[in-house]
DNA sequence: AGCATAACTAAGCGATAGCTTAGTAATAAT
DNA sequence: ATTATTACTAAGCTATCGCTTAGTTATGCT
Protein backbone atom coordinates (compact mmCIF):
# COMPACT_ATOMS: atom_id res chain seq x y z
CA UNK A 1 0.00 0.00 0.00
CA UNK A 2 1.25 3.53 -0.61
CA UNK A 3 3.91 2.08 -2.83
CA UNK A 4 5.76 4.20 -4.13
CA UNK A 5 6.33 3.74 -8.00
CA UNK A 6 8.75 4.56 -10.67
CA UNK A 7 6.36 4.99 -14.02
CA UNK A 8 2.75 6.04 -13.21
CA UNK A 9 1.27 3.62 -16.09
CA UNK A 10 -2.51 3.24 -15.69
CA UNK A 11 -4.36 5.28 -13.02
CA UNK A 12 -5.86 3.35 -10.35
CA UNK A 13 -9.80 3.86 -10.29
CA UNK A 14 -10.20 3.83 -6.94
CA UNK A 15 -9.57 5.79 -3.84
CA UNK A 16 -7.93 3.57 -1.16
CA UNK A 17 -9.51 5.50 1.42
CA UNK A 18 -12.58 5.47 0.28
CA UNK A 19 -13.12 2.10 -0.18
CA UNK A 20 -11.51 1.26 3.05
CA UNK A 21 -14.27 3.03 4.62
CA UNK A 22 -16.45 0.70 2.58
CA UNK A 23 -14.74 -2.31 4.24
CA UNK A 24 -15.00 -0.74 7.42
CA UNK A 25 -18.83 -0.34 7.56
CA UNK A 26 -18.78 -4.19 6.43
CA UNK A 27 -16.77 -5.45 9.27
CA UNK A 28 -18.08 -3.60 11.90
CA UNK A 29 -21.96 -4.61 10.98
CA UNK A 30 -20.43 -8.66 10.40
CA UNK A 31 -17.07 -9.37 12.23
CA UNK A 32 -14.06 -10.13 10.98
CA UNK A 33 -15.04 -13.71 10.32
CA UNK A 34 -18.33 -13.52 8.74
CA UNK A 35 -17.33 -10.85 5.92
CA UNK A 36 -16.47 -12.92 3.12
CA UNK A 37 -13.42 -11.50 0.29
CA UNK A 38 -16.55 -11.67 -1.28
CA UNK A 39 -18.36 -9.56 0.49
CA UNK A 40 -15.98 -7.20 0.43
CA UNK A 41 -15.22 -6.91 -3.41
CA UNK A 42 -19.08 -6.03 -3.28
CA UNK A 43 -18.84 -3.57 -0.60
CA UNK A 44 -16.02 -1.71 -1.98
CA UNK A 45 -16.72 -1.75 -5.45
CA UNK A 46 -13.45 -3.20 -6.48
CA UNK A 47 -12.19 -6.26 -8.29
CA UNK A 48 -10.37 -8.92 -5.36
CA UNK A 49 -7.36 -8.20 -7.55
CA UNK A 50 -7.42 -4.69 -6.70
CA UNK A 51 -7.91 -5.69 -2.91
CA UNK A 52 -5.11 -7.68 -2.50
CA UNK A 53 -2.75 -5.43 -4.83
CA UNK A 54 -3.52 -2.50 -2.31
CA UNK A 55 -3.93 -3.94 1.12
CA UNK A 56 -2.08 -7.86 0.92
CA UNK A 57 -4.98 -9.93 2.35
CA UNK A 58 -8.41 -9.92 4.19
CA UNK A 59 -6.07 -9.20 7.67
CA UNK A 60 -4.49 -5.93 5.96
CA UNK A 61 -7.94 -4.64 4.96
CA UNK A 62 -9.36 -5.17 8.63
CA UNK A 63 -6.15 -3.73 9.85
CA UNK A 64 -6.65 -0.35 7.32
CA UNK A 65 -10.21 -0.25 8.68
CA UNK A 66 -9.45 -0.73 12.19
CA UNK A 67 -7.48 2.77 11.34
CA UNK A 68 -9.61 4.19 9.82
CA UNK A 69 -12.36 3.72 12.71
CA UNK A 70 -10.02 4.77 15.11
CA UNK A 71 -9.37 7.65 13.17
CA UNK A 72 -13.06 8.66 13.20
CA UNK A 73 -13.46 7.79 16.71
CA UNK A 74 -10.00 10.33 17.73
CA UNK A 75 -12.34 13.55 18.05
CA UNK A 76 -13.90 11.71 20.55
CA UNK A 77 -10.55 10.56 21.99
CA UNK A 78 -8.96 14.28 21.89
CA UNK A 79 -11.92 16.24 23.41
CA UNK A 80 -11.32 13.37 26.26
CA UNK A 81 -7.65 13.50 26.55
CA UNK A 82 -7.79 17.91 26.21
CA UNK A 83 -10.60 18.11 29.15
CA UNK A 84 -9.89 19.00 32.32
CA UNK A 85 -12.97 18.63 34.84
CA UNK A 86 -11.76 15.07 35.75
CA UNK A 87 -14.15 12.42 36.11
CA UNK A 88 -16.95 14.48 34.88
CA UNK A 89 -15.26 14.49 31.68
CA UNK A 90 -15.28 10.52 31.43
CA UNK A 91 -18.61 10.57 31.95
CA UNK A 92 -19.51 12.70 28.90
CA UNK A 93 -17.25 10.08 26.89
CA UNK A 94 -19.49 7.46 27.94
CA UNK A 95 -22.15 9.50 26.43
CA UNK A 96 -20.50 10.13 23.31
CA UNK A 97 -19.43 6.68 22.93
CA UNK A 98 -22.75 5.50 22.84
CA UNK A 99 -24.06 8.50 20.35
CA UNK A 100 -21.48 7.77 17.72
CA UNK A 101 -22.40 4.94 16.37
CA UNK A 102 -26.31 6.04 16.78
CA UNK A 103 -25.36 8.99 14.51
CA UNK A 104 -24.21 6.59 11.64
CA UNK A 105 -27.74 5.12 11.89
CA UNK A 106 -27.13 1.55 13.25
CA UNK A 107 -26.74 -0.69 16.26
CA UNK A 108 -23.46 -2.09 15.74
CA UNK A 109 -21.71 -1.11 18.84
CA UNK A 110 -17.99 -0.22 18.86
CA UNK A 111 -15.98 -2.18 16.48
CA UNK A 112 -12.58 -2.36 18.84
CA UNK A 113 -14.60 -3.58 20.99
CA UNK A 114 -16.38 -6.09 18.87
CA UNK A 115 -13.23 -7.17 17.73
CA UNK A 116 -11.42 -7.48 21.34
CA UNK A 117 -14.44 -10.12 21.44
CA UNK A 118 -14.09 -11.82 18.34
CA UNK A 119 -10.22 -12.30 18.91
CA UNK A 120 -10.82 -12.55 22.63
CA UNK A 121 -9.39 -16.57 22.64
CA UNK A 122 -6.74 -15.93 19.91
CA UNK A 123 -4.41 -14.27 22.31
CA UNK A 124 -1.27 -14.53 20.40
CA UNK A 125 -3.03 -12.54 17.65
CA UNK A 126 -1.73 -9.44 15.76
CA UNK A 127 -4.85 -7.82 15.95
CA UNK A 128 -5.50 -9.23 19.22
CA UNK A 129 -2.44 -7.13 20.83
CA UNK A 130 -3.27 -4.18 18.97
CA UNK A 131 -6.38 -3.82 20.48
CA UNK A 132 -5.05 -4.57 23.95
CA UNK A 133 -2.78 -1.69 23.23
CA UNK A 134 -5.90 1.08 22.67
CA UNK A 135 -7.61 -0.58 25.72
CA UNK A 136 -4.29 0.08 28.19
CA UNK A 137 -4.35 3.51 26.25
CA UNK A 138 -7.97 4.23 27.13
CA UNK A 139 -6.90 2.84 31.16
CA UNK A 140 -4.48 5.38 31.16
CA UNK A 141 -5.99 8.39 29.91
CA UNK A 142 -9.18 7.15 32.55
CA UNK A 143 -6.50 7.39 35.34
CA UNK A 144 -5.17 10.74 34.25
CA UNK A 145 -8.50 12.20 34.44
CA UNK A 146 -9.55 10.62 37.88
CA UNK A 147 -6.51 11.97 39.36
CA UNK A 148 -7.67 15.74 38.76
CA UNK A 149 -9.62 14.84 41.82
CA UNK A 150 -6.57 15.32 44.38
CA UNK A 151 -8.63 14.30 46.97
CA UNK A 152 -8.45 10.31 45.41
CA UNK A 153 -5.39 8.23 46.52
CA UNK A 154 -3.96 6.14 44.29
CA UNK A 155 -5.74 2.77 45.40
CA UNK A 156 -8.78 4.59 44.77
CA UNK A 157 -7.46 5.70 41.35
CA UNK A 158 -6.56 2.23 40.37
CA UNK A 159 -10.00 0.80 41.31
CA UNK A 160 -11.99 3.24 39.38
CA UNK A 161 -9.67 2.85 36.76
CA UNK A 162 -10.39 -1.17 36.28
CA UNK A 163 -14.18 -0.60 36.83
CA UNK A 164 -14.32 2.36 34.09
CA UNK A 165 -12.56 0.51 31.78
CA UNK A 166 -14.73 -2.82 32.30
CA UNK A 167 -17.81 -0.33 32.13
CA UNK A 168 -16.83 1.24 29.29
CA UNK A 169 -16.51 -2.83 27.63
CA UNK A 170 -19.94 -3.71 28.99
CA UNK A 171 -21.56 -0.80 27.71
CA UNK A 172 -19.70 -1.23 24.01
CA UNK A 173 -20.79 -4.82 24.39
CA UNK A 174 -24.47 -4.23 25.34
CA UNK A 175 -24.65 -1.63 23.05
CA UNK A 176 -25.36 -3.95 20.39
CA UNK A 177 -28.54 -4.69 21.55
CA UNK A 178 -29.69 -2.63 24.68
CA UNK A 179 -32.00 0.17 24.38
CA UNK A 180 -31.12 3.69 24.55
CA UNK A 181 -32.69 4.11 27.91
CA UNK A 182 -31.11 0.84 29.08
CA UNK A 183 -27.76 2.14 28.24
CA UNK A 184 -27.93 5.73 29.62
CA UNK A 185 -29.53 4.54 33.20
CA UNK A 186 -26.64 2.51 32.96
CA UNK A 187 -24.20 5.09 32.62
CA UNK A 188 -25.96 7.44 35.24
CA UNK A 189 -25.72 4.67 37.52
CA UNK A 190 -22.18 3.75 36.92
CA UNK A 191 -21.16 7.28 37.89
CA UNK A 192 -23.64 8.28 40.16
CA UNK A 193 -20.79 8.07 43.20
CA UNK A 194 -17.37 8.38 41.40
CA UNK B 1 -33.05 -37.20 19.06
CA UNK B 2 -34.29 -39.66 21.34
CA UNK B 3 -36.52 -40.99 19.09
CA UNK B 4 -38.88 -44.06 19.98
CA UNK B 5 -38.15 -47.05 18.07
CA UNK B 6 -40.07 -49.95 17.45
CA UNK B 7 -37.00 -52.71 17.03
CA UNK B 8 -33.77 -51.80 19.03
CA UNK B 9 -31.33 -53.47 16.05
CA UNK B 10 -27.86 -51.89 16.94
CA UNK B 11 -27.05 -50.33 19.92
CA UNK B 12 -25.43 -46.67 19.81
CA UNK B 13 -21.78 -46.84 21.51
CA UNK B 14 -22.41 -43.23 22.88
CA UNK B 15 -24.36 -41.50 25.18
CA UNK B 16 -25.66 -38.24 23.79
CA UNK B 17 -25.09 -36.50 27.10
CA UNK B 18 -21.78 -37.40 27.40
CA UNK B 19 -20.78 -36.09 23.63
CA UNK B 20 -22.94 -33.16 23.85
CA UNK B 21 -20.66 -32.08 27.24
CA UNK B 22 -17.59 -32.42 24.79
CA UNK B 23 -19.10 -30.15 22.30
CA UNK B 24 -20.08 -27.75 24.72
CA UNK B 25 -16.62 -27.08 25.77
CA UNK B 26 -15.63 -26.74 22.03
CA UNK B 27 -18.25 -24.04 21.46
CA UNK B 28 -17.65 -22.59 24.46
CA UNK B 29 -13.55 -21.93 23.60
CA UNK B 30 -14.23 -21.38 20.33
CA UNK B 31 -17.89 -19.58 19.23
CA UNK B 32 -20.09 -20.88 17.15
CA UNK B 33 -18.69 -20.26 14.11
CA UNK B 34 -15.11 -20.92 14.49
CA UNK B 35 -16.24 -24.50 15.56
CA UNK B 36 -16.53 -27.12 12.49
CA UNK B 37 -17.96 -30.40 12.61
CA UNK B 38 -14.57 -31.78 11.86
CA UNK B 39 -13.57 -30.11 15.21
CA UNK B 40 -16.88 -31.35 16.85
CA UNK B 41 -16.06 -34.71 15.32
CA UNK B 42 -12.59 -35.59 16.88
CA UNK B 43 -13.83 -33.63 20.21
CA UNK B 44 -17.32 -35.82 20.52
CA UNK B 45 -15.44 -38.52 19.34
CA UNK B 46 -17.91 -39.94 17.30
CA UNK B 47 -18.21 -40.23 13.19
CA UNK B 48 -20.44 -36.90 11.48
CA UNK B 49 -23.07 -39.84 10.63
CA UNK B 50 -23.74 -40.36 14.37
CA UNK B 51 -23.62 -36.66 14.91
CA UNK B 52 -26.37 -35.20 12.15
CA UNK B 53 -28.51 -38.82 13.32
CA UNK B 54 -28.56 -37.43 16.79
CA UNK B 55 -28.77 -33.86 16.22
CA UNK B 56 -29.57 -33.04 12.98
CA UNK B 57 -27.19 -30.52 12.19
CA UNK B 58 -24.68 -27.88 13.37
CA UNK B 59 -27.03 -25.87 14.77
CA UNK B 60 -28.81 -29.09 16.70
CA UNK B 61 -25.72 -29.55 18.53
CA UNK B 62 -25.05 -26.09 19.74
CA UNK B 63 -28.83 -25.60 21.01
CA UNK B 64 -28.11 -28.88 22.79
CA UNK B 65 -24.96 -27.65 24.09
CA UNK B 66 -26.91 -24.80 25.33
CA UNK B 67 -29.25 -26.56 27.30
CA UNK B 68 -26.41 -28.55 28.48
CA UNK B 69 -24.52 -25.33 29.56
CA UNK B 70 -27.92 -23.90 31.05
CA UNK B 71 -28.46 -27.44 32.90
CA UNK B 72 -25.09 -26.48 34.33
CA UNK B 73 -25.30 -23.13 35.69
CA UNK B 74 -28.94 -23.99 37.12
CA UNK B 75 -27.49 -24.33 40.62
CA UNK B 76 -26.12 -20.73 40.31
CA UNK B 77 -29.76 -19.38 39.33
CA UNK B 78 -31.78 -22.00 41.81
CA UNK B 79 -29.25 -20.26 44.66
CA UNK B 80 -30.06 -16.77 43.55
CA UNK B 81 -33.88 -17.39 43.41
CA UNK B 82 -34.30 -19.31 46.32
CA UNK B 83 -32.22 -16.53 48.68
CA UNK B 84 -34.22 -13.60 50.94
CA UNK B 85 -31.62 -11.80 50.99
CA UNK B 86 -32.53 -9.07 48.25
CA UNK B 87 -29.15 -7.33 46.70
CA UNK B 88 -26.98 -8.96 48.66
CA UNK B 89 -27.98 -12.51 46.81
CA UNK B 90 -27.10 -10.55 43.78
CA UNK B 91 -23.81 -9.19 44.38
CA UNK B 92 -23.20 -13.35 45.51
CA UNK B 93 -24.53 -14.32 42.09
CA UNK B 94 -22.02 -12.03 40.59
CA UNK B 95 -19.23 -13.72 42.43
CA UNK B 96 -20.27 -17.35 41.77
CA UNK B 97 -20.72 -16.23 38.08
CA UNK B 98 -17.16 -15.60 37.88
CA UNK B 99 -16.10 -18.41 40.08
CA UNK B 100 -17.68 -20.99 37.80
CA UNK B 101 -16.15 -20.65 34.57
CA UNK B 102 -12.63 -20.90 36.84
CA UNK B 103 -13.35 -23.98 38.10
CA UNK B 104 -13.68 -25.67 35.18
CA UNK B 105 -9.90 -24.30 34.42
CA UNK B 106 -10.30 -22.44 31.90
CA UNK B 107 -11.07 -18.12 30.46
CA UNK B 108 -14.03 -18.43 28.14
CA UNK B 109 -16.33 -16.40 29.85
CA UNK B 110 -19.73 -17.01 29.64
CA UNK B 111 -21.60 -18.81 27.28
CA UNK B 112 -24.67 -17.58 27.28
CA UNK B 113 -23.20 -14.20 27.04
CA UNK B 114 -20.36 -15.07 24.41
CA UNK B 115 -23.43 -16.42 22.30
CA UNK B 116 -25.48 -13.40 22.82
CA UNK B 117 -22.53 -10.98 21.59
CA UNK B 118 -21.86 -13.72 18.25
CA UNK B 119 -25.36 -13.39 17.60
CA UNK B 120 -25.88 -9.93 18.05
CA UNK B 121 -26.35 -8.87 14.40
CA UNK B 122 -28.60 -11.58 13.60
CA UNK B 123 -31.54 -10.37 15.43
CA UNK B 124 -34.03 -13.15 13.26
CA UNK B 125 -31.98 -15.70 14.54
CA UNK B 126 -33.62 -18.93 16.89
CA UNK B 127 -30.67 -19.17 18.95
CA UNK B 128 -30.45 -15.18 19.15
CA UNK B 129 -34.50 -15.65 20.58
CA UNK B 130 -33.41 -18.33 22.97
CA UNK B 131 -31.18 -15.78 24.45
CA UNK B 132 -33.08 -12.74 24.65
CA UNK B 133 -35.33 -15.17 26.74
CA UNK B 134 -32.65 -15.99 29.10
CA UNK B 135 -31.57 -12.27 29.47
CA UNK B 136 -35.19 -11.19 30.61
CA UNK B 137 -35.72 -13.59 32.25
CA UNK B 138 -32.41 -12.61 34.54
CA UNK B 139 -33.35 -9.05 34.41
CA UNK B 140 -36.81 -10.44 36.30
CA UNK B 141 -35.39 -12.07 38.92
CA UNK B 142 -33.41 -9.40 39.67
CA UNK B 143 -36.64 -7.13 40.05
CA UNK B 144 -38.05 -9.67 42.14
CA UNK B 145 -34.28 -9.43 44.55
CA UNK B 146 -34.61 -5.38 44.55
CA UNK B 147 -38.23 -5.27 45.66
CA UNK B 148 -37.41 -7.38 48.60
CA UNK B 149 -36.21 -3.98 49.91
CA UNK B 150 -39.37 -1.89 50.49
CA UNK B 151 -37.59 1.22 50.47
CA UNK B 152 -36.92 1.02 46.89
CA UNK B 153 -39.52 2.12 44.38
CA UNK B 154 -40.34 1.40 41.11
CA UNK B 155 -38.39 3.61 39.15
CA UNK B 156 -35.65 3.06 41.19
CA UNK B 157 -35.98 -0.82 41.16
CA UNK B 158 -36.31 -0.40 36.87
CA UNK B 159 -33.12 2.00 36.60
CA UNK B 160 -31.15 -0.28 39.08
CA UNK B 161 -32.28 -3.83 37.14
CA UNK B 162 -31.16 -2.14 33.53
CA UNK B 163 -28.18 -1.47 35.37
CA UNK B 164 -27.22 -4.75 36.71
CA UNK B 165 -28.60 -6.52 33.59
CA UNK B 166 -25.71 -4.73 31.93
CA UNK B 167 -23.35 -5.12 34.85
CA UNK B 168 -23.58 -8.70 34.47
CA UNK B 169 -23.34 -8.45 30.83
CA UNK B 170 -19.96 -6.65 30.70
CA UNK B 171 -18.67 -8.55 33.58
CA UNK B 172 -19.31 -11.58 31.48
CA UNK B 173 -17.46 -10.09 28.74
CA UNK B 174 -14.44 -9.20 30.26
CA UNK B 175 -13.89 -12.01 32.18
CA UNK B 176 -12.53 -13.89 29.12
CA UNK B 177 -9.96 -11.07 29.18
CA UNK B 178 -9.33 -9.49 32.51
CA UNK B 179 -7.59 -10.19 35.68
CA UNK B 180 -9.52 -11.90 38.59
CA UNK B 181 -8.62 -8.53 40.42
CA UNK B 182 -10.20 -6.21 37.89
CA UNK B 183 -13.03 -8.85 38.18
CA UNK B 184 -13.76 -8.06 41.82
CA UNK B 185 -13.12 -4.57 41.75
CA UNK B 186 -15.46 -4.25 39.34
CA UNK B 187 -18.19 -6.10 41.36
CA UNK B 188 -17.22 -4.55 44.51
CA UNK B 189 -17.47 -1.21 42.46
CA UNK B 190 -20.97 -2.02 40.80
CA UNK B 191 -22.91 -3.00 44.43
CA UNK B 192 -21.11 -0.50 46.71
CA UNK B 193 -24.22 1.80 47.24
CA UNK B 194 -27.36 0.04 45.94
C1' DA C 1 3.99 5.77 -32.31
C1' DG C 2 6.01 2.28 -29.59
C1' DC C 3 7.20 0.43 -25.30
C1' DA C 4 7.25 -0.51 -20.40
C1' DT C 5 4.46 -0.73 -16.55
C1' DA C 6 0.59 -1.00 -13.71
C1' DA C 7 -4.57 -1.81 -12.98
C1' DC C 8 -8.20 -4.02 -14.73
C1' DT C 9 -11.45 -8.53 -15.59
C1' DA C 10 -12.59 -13.07 -14.89
C1' DA C 11 -11.51 -17.58 -14.31
C1' DG C 12 -9.62 -20.85 -11.37
C1' DC C 13 -6.52 -22.58 -7.52
C1' DG C 14 -6.44 -25.85 -3.26
C1' DA C 15 -8.60 -26.14 1.15
C1' DT C 16 -12.35 -26.47 3.97
C1' DA C 17 -17.22 -25.62 5.16
C1' DG C 18 -21.76 -28.24 6.40
C1' DC C 19 -23.95 -32.18 5.07
C1' DT C 20 -25.20 -36.82 2.60
C1' DT C 21 -24.89 -41.37 1.12
C1' DA C 22 -23.34 -46.09 -0.27
C1' DG C 23 -21.87 -49.98 1.89
C1' DT C 24 -20.98 -52.79 6.14
C1' DA C 25 -21.50 -54.38 11.00
C1' DA C 26 -24.31 -55.27 14.88
C1' DT C 27 -28.53 -56.28 17.33
C1' DA C 28 -33.66 -57.54 18.50
C1' DA C 29 -37.58 -59.98 16.93
C1' DT C 30 -39.25 -63.88 14.50
C1' DA D 1 -30.70 -68.89 11.48
C1' DT D 2 -32.98 -65.48 9.00
C1' DT D 3 -34.68 -60.96 8.63
C1' DA D 4 -35.59 -56.20 9.61
C1' DT D 5 -33.74 -52.32 11.47
C1' DT D 6 -30.41 -49.35 13.19
C1' DA D 7 -25.50 -47.58 13.83
C1' DC D 8 -21.27 -47.65 12.06
C1' DT D 9 -17.17 -46.20 8.57
C1' DA D 10 -15.46 -43.68 4.95
C1' DA D 11 -15.91 -41.51 0.85
C1' DG D 12 -17.85 -37.87 -1.58
C1' DC D 13 -21.30 -34.07 -2.42
C1' DT D 14 -21.84 -28.92 -3.46
C1' DA D 15 -20.73 -24.39 -1.91
C1' DT D 16 -17.76 -21.16 -0.32
C1' DC D 17 -13.42 -19.78 1.79
C1' DG D 18 -8.95 -16.75 1.05
C1' DC D 19 -6.06 -16.04 -2.57
C1' DT D 20 -3.63 -16.23 -7.38
C1' DT D 21 -2.90 -15.86 -12.13
C1' DA D 22 -3.45 -15.50 -17.22
C1' DG D 23 -4.85 -12.24 -20.33
C1' DT D 24 -6.44 -7.49 -21.49
C1' DT D 25 -6.73 -2.44 -21.10
C1' DA D 26 -5.09 2.00 -19.95
C1' DT D 27 -1.47 5.27 -18.96
C1' DG D 28 3.32 7.83 -18.79
C1' DC D 29 7.81 8.09 -20.84
C1' DT D 30 10.87 8.14 -24.70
Amino acid sequence: MYRVTKVMARKKEYIEEEVIEKAMHLFWHNGYEATSVRMLEKEMGINQFSIYSSFGSKQGVFQESLKCYKQKVSAIFNKLKNSTRGVEDIKEFFYDSIRFPEELGNQKGCLVTNTYNEFAEKKDDLISKEIMDFMEGLKAIFIEKLKMDSSKDQATIRKQANYLVLAKHGLAAASRINSKEELEDYIEMTFRDL
